[in-house]
DNA sequence: TTGAAAGCGCTAACAG
DNA sequence: CTGTTAGCGCTTTCAA
């Protein structure tokens, strides 16, 4: 067993004086006079002297832990935006607890129900692919308890969120796409109950409009986000009749799914397909060819989040704030044709 | 704010007893009236009763705690050991909180402080790069507070570790670039102070051995840990006069860096210049060619951890146990010469 | 200028 | 069978 803590009890009898005494000499109170509280002081210092969070918990009702939900712990987009996250939650003397959904609603809940009972004092979460259902977070709006949703949103619940500008992603794209003279332009779009697979689908729309192009339904999928269900989606286009001369997908596991896919099928990117999707830097530049790709401000998604849940905190109001990202689409050859 | 969660003491006055009959009734003690019990219970039931992790640790001197330092969370290779740790802990009934030491020791005796001051119950951690000295860990060590090393150890200090069986990979590694034809074998090491750069090295020249090929200090470069750095080692290889023939580099981020250094000098993987690393499925299949590699057992390198933590924190033992994983070599196309 | 006491939520030994 | 009490570590009135 690990040996106690030093405890103000004992530095109180250590020094011959009263628990508060020493209590206040540690805040420097000014009823205590200046040699006691320096001598108080010292001894703390050479006991290594923390106070024991969980005494002021008890005593503040605050943990100073936030409950984190992310649908995954293993991408660089979660831990990134986590990350993110802890930066901003350490500055606060607050700690993260991170529950992972695993994209499903039944964990989910359960991951709220944990961390609601290890009395974090808010969460911050990110929907799973299957939620789309909301029951379990009515408790915490209705007690007032901080929530913070983030990339994944439920448009019903006014909620404070922060998004990244998905719509205006895929236009660009699609754009982009059209003056490299595509013009058969997929997309192979998420779940489409989760609110960046909808905003994801009308800027496609939107860039195709734009562009002057018909949109085909062929040219749309849908599929969850595991890379099979990505690799048979992409199948599905690749056997059209007049299959596609670009494709994006919706996220880092769809691009590199159709990426994989693509080859297999031995078609040439760029020259046969372009492709383009949303992930980080390192992974699209490792690749080959390196990926066109949505650049989405992970750790500022992170840090947006946690100072947005601050601010629920500290104002205590119902703030529905929404903070929207942008977002930059970094050309890379898979989408240049020769 | 939020609105207090129901205590024992609310079921008491609510019903007209006393707060221990409450308590007594809640655990099925058979002093407490089968009704009164049943009352009691329902009660709970209907104010979502469940106990206050605070109160309940103050009592009993445990916070369900254990403390994870990583050396970076943006990785798949630590985020997946981070998966294992916390299906364990969560079995157990633990939480865990994650610390990242960025690669840096000095952030890294910060990350021990502040988790011990948070009282957590125990550390688990994978020392940063830097780390060549370990006081930090001795405060640990003397008060018998449970600490677990995984992957970089500290081979002093006698700690309960789990490793993966790096020496035996990088042999089989050697022998396999040899039976493919390679006899300019080269390797990118990590800092030497670390243990499995060490022990990586061994195999490789154990490896070298075996296939009686003498060892040249021109083909063994070491490298820090950063993207940067392994693309310079792997130039610094390719501008050898005798240039390898084959290149393996200790890690994922080694592996990628080298990749994308040897393809913009315009070398052939694997014609001019087989490839291997140390990296996980997804990103070895999805870069061109696929990446031949060692599969490194994260998840249950971590779920290994945890357990060997829960040992320690229930025994109260000093097992200085160790634990070496098999790891398993999977060739691609990056290391078979046409 | 300092100490005593109550209370945060809970358990367990001790009384009734 | 049930209630009282003390105590885990700390802050904060209220008294001295």
């Amino acid at each position: 067993m690990s040996k106690r803590h030093t405890s103000l009890k004992d530095l109180a009898t250590e020094l011959g004086v009263s628990i508060s005494t020493v209590s206040r000499a540690l805040k420097n109170h000014p009823d205590i006079s200046p040699e006691l509280t320096r001598k108080i002081q010292q001894l703390a210092n050479e006991r290594h002297y923390t106070p024991n969070p969980l005494a002021m918990g008890l005593l503040r009702q605050q943990t100073k832990m936030i409950g984190v939900i992310v649908p995954d712990i293993n991408t660089h987009f979660y831990s990134s935006i986590i990350s993110g996250i802890e930066k901003v939650a350490k500055e606060h003397g607050y700690f993260i607890v991170i529950s992972s959904s695993n994209e499903s609603m039944q964990k989910e809940i359960e991951s709220v129900d944990n961390l609601l009972n290890s009395r974090v004092e808010g969460l911050i979460v990110c929907l799973s692919q299957e939620t789309d259902e909301f029951s379990h977070f009515h408790k915490l709006i209705e007690n007032e308890i901080p929530l913070v949703f983030f990339d994944r949103v439920c448009e019903d619940l006014s909620v404070p969120a922060v998004l990244a500008n998905g719509e205006e992603a895929t236009q660009m794209i699609t754009r982009h796409f059209y003056e490299n003279g595509c013009r058969r332009i997929a997309y192979i779009s998420g779940p489409g109950h989760l609110n960046i697979s909808r905003n994801r689908k009308i800027g496609y729309l939107k860039g195709l409009e734009e562009c002057h192009i018909d949109f085909d339904p062929q040219l749309l999928v849908n599929c969850n986000l595991s890379i099979e269900e990505a690799r048979l989606a992409t199948q599905q286009l690749l056997q059209l009749p007049n299959p596609p001369d670009a494709i994006f997908g919706m996220n880092d596991t769809i691009a590199f799914a159709a990426m994989i896919e693509i080859k297999k099928q031995g078609f040439k990117i760029p020259d046969d397909i372009s492709l383009a999707g949303f992930t980080d830097e390192f992974h699209s530049i490792v690749v080959d060819p390196p990926l066109t790709s949505v650049s989405h401000p992970t750790f500022e998604m992170g840090k947006a989040a946690a100072e947005l849940f601050f601010e629920l905190l500290v104002k205590g109001e119902n703030i529905s704030k929404r903070i929207v990202l942008p977002i930059d689409l970094v050309v890379r050859q898979s989408s240049i044709k020769n």
